[in-house]
DNA sequence: CTCTGTGATACCTGGTGGGTATCACCCGGT
DNA sequence: ACCGGGTGATACCCACCAGGTATCACAGAG
């Protein structure tokens, strides 16, 4: 009878220390590697411990997370909802140690903080990122700046676990959900193509051509650490992507300031149908940041 | 030597298992109160531990939060990035224990939840909110809505740390920053004076007549907890307030949907200078649920 | 110069996080 | 049908640390 009222005491107790950021460590490890060896290991911990954190966890919630099969786990549906709001939670509170530390510096004086990092694309809109720097670097009163170059679409994830606090987006391809944000510039996309090719004449193509070139397929990026299927060699960084262009073995798609780092053998011809990126400066919703707001108000001003 | 390199070692390990939600929940506190023995007691624990689990935390993000003064505590910059950044951390973990916990419900198992929490502000968009309920009731698959009123601008809040799953917020009056939403309706406002006011015989009002109406005050609504200066009443709900306008006694500025609770006593002037109201429906931004989908589909298509 | 109120320190205790050893179970292979 | 390998769960133990109580150090007000 006591027990029971304990229980229950413990399931409707309020929903504010229920979950400490260790447990969701544990669960996002087990619901991604959905084995709990594994999961252990990769956590660098054993396996027993591991399990009964789990159990404890569900049985704090009063929901069941984990379905075991004599086979490895399976997520139920409250087991989903709790590993996509758990990474939200795990990236808020990385971010919020992150910035805590990067704003204290040496000594933990120093007033906001004044030094800000900015991600961006790797290579990309090294036009406006210049303009950018040296235009803010002008302002009175400007924090240091600095540029941490990203992976593809990284950008997101930088911005939301903190090892960011500004980044330089290109939709369609980032998504901006989430952040706040201020509109560029507007660009159309090229196709780079080897220069000896016969489609490198021609003064414009459509995506459908671009997509269907005998012999030439398109280069495939990874979009959040997974390849599209296709044909094309996988892609990882712009100088190996450029040297097989080079070498006639495929053809990709671009924004127009990629004009910028093409090389002797390399053609660009506009595309005709291909959606415009646009390029925003975007950062966490809740951020207060004096330096933040001056670099976006350079950036819009530019 | 070798505690120098213990400390070291702490100080540069992995941004990862740094800050605990407990940790954080005392920060909180003491940033808050900005005195230990309150913030202890909030806490319902002695104020020795806090005390300590402060330096605890401090230590090991290697940044000085607080400056002790012999009265009371300031924040440093530091602090304030935390406490910023950890309210938002707060929030997402907070969120994710109630989104699961409604997600499990009896069982756990029921795979993706068939039930939504829309979060509005109490009596606003009561014509709107009715449609969007029978539209979305009458759509196949239809998951159970449960509507949340909200106090004034508090539906934001209550978005971010998992109370409620989707809510209709209003700009400019809420700030849709951080949430993904769509447009649903637009409106002018109006003035609301008591039926006999000399202004109420007219056809329209601009907001600078209506603020400086002798011996009738504006009204003033709470915005974050805080009311605005001025001489006006301080308005908690609406009802109390349609019978101090009613009374005589102040009058008040709303979208023109309010006209749907006026009473006999009171009189409507459209304005024309007022900016519009524009309700949006919003969801957090990582949202992913079908239920949240369709409720939004059916919004935008009424 | 005390008295009051602040946060810090010392010290103790119980709960729990983590480890090792082992179990119970299901499956697949022969 | 039986055994072996691999799964997650259980039993048990230890060490650590979160939390409590008692007390200190110190500054300001009277």
């Amino acid at each position: 009878m006591e027990t029971q009222d304990i229980q229950e005491a413990q399931e409707t107790q309020e929903t504010q220390d229920i979950l400490e950021i260790r447990e969701l460590r544990y669960f996002t490890a087990v619901a991604e590697e959905l084995h709990f060896g594994r999961a252990a290991e990769r956590l660098g911990m054993a396996q027993p411990p591991l399990s009964r954190a789990i159990q404890r966890l569900e049985r704090r919630l009063g929901v069941c997370l984990l379905r075991r099969n004599r086979r490895g786990v399976c997520l139920t549906g409250a087991g989903e909802i709790l590993l996509q709001e758990g990474r939200a939670a795990l990236d808020a509170a990385a971010a919020a140690a992150r910035r805590t530390r990067r704003a204290g510096g040496a000594d933990g004086r120093g007033g906001p903080r004044n030094r800000l990092v900015l991600a961006v694309k790797a290579g990309a809109s090294h036009e406006l990122l210049h303009r950018l720097l040296d235009a803010y670097a002008a302002e009175p009163g400007a924090a240091e700046v600095e540029v941490l170059p990203s992976g593809t679409c990284e950008q997101e994830g930088m911005l939301r676990d903190g090892r960011a606090d500004v980044a330089l987006m290109h939709a369609p391809f980032n998504s901006l959900a989430g952040f706040d944000s201020e509109e560029l510039t507007t660009e159309g996309q090229i196709a780079v193509l080897p220069a000896g090719h016969p489609l490198a004449a021609r003064r414009t193509l459509s995506l459908a051509e671009v997509g269907d070139i005998p012999g030439l397929p398109l280069a495939r990026w990874a979009r959040h650490g997974r390849f599209p299927p296709g044909p094309g060699p996988e892609i990882h960084d712009q100088t190996q992507l450029a040297q097989l262009i080079a070498l006639g073995r495929t053809v990709a798609v671009f924004p127009e300031s990629a004009r910028a780092w093409l090389w002797a053998e390399h053609a660009a011809v506009p595309l005709t149908d291909a959606p415009s990126v646009v390029t925003h400066i975007a950062w966490p919703a809740h951020s207060r940041s004096l330096a933040l707001a001056g670099l976006v108000r350079t950036a819009t001003r530019l």
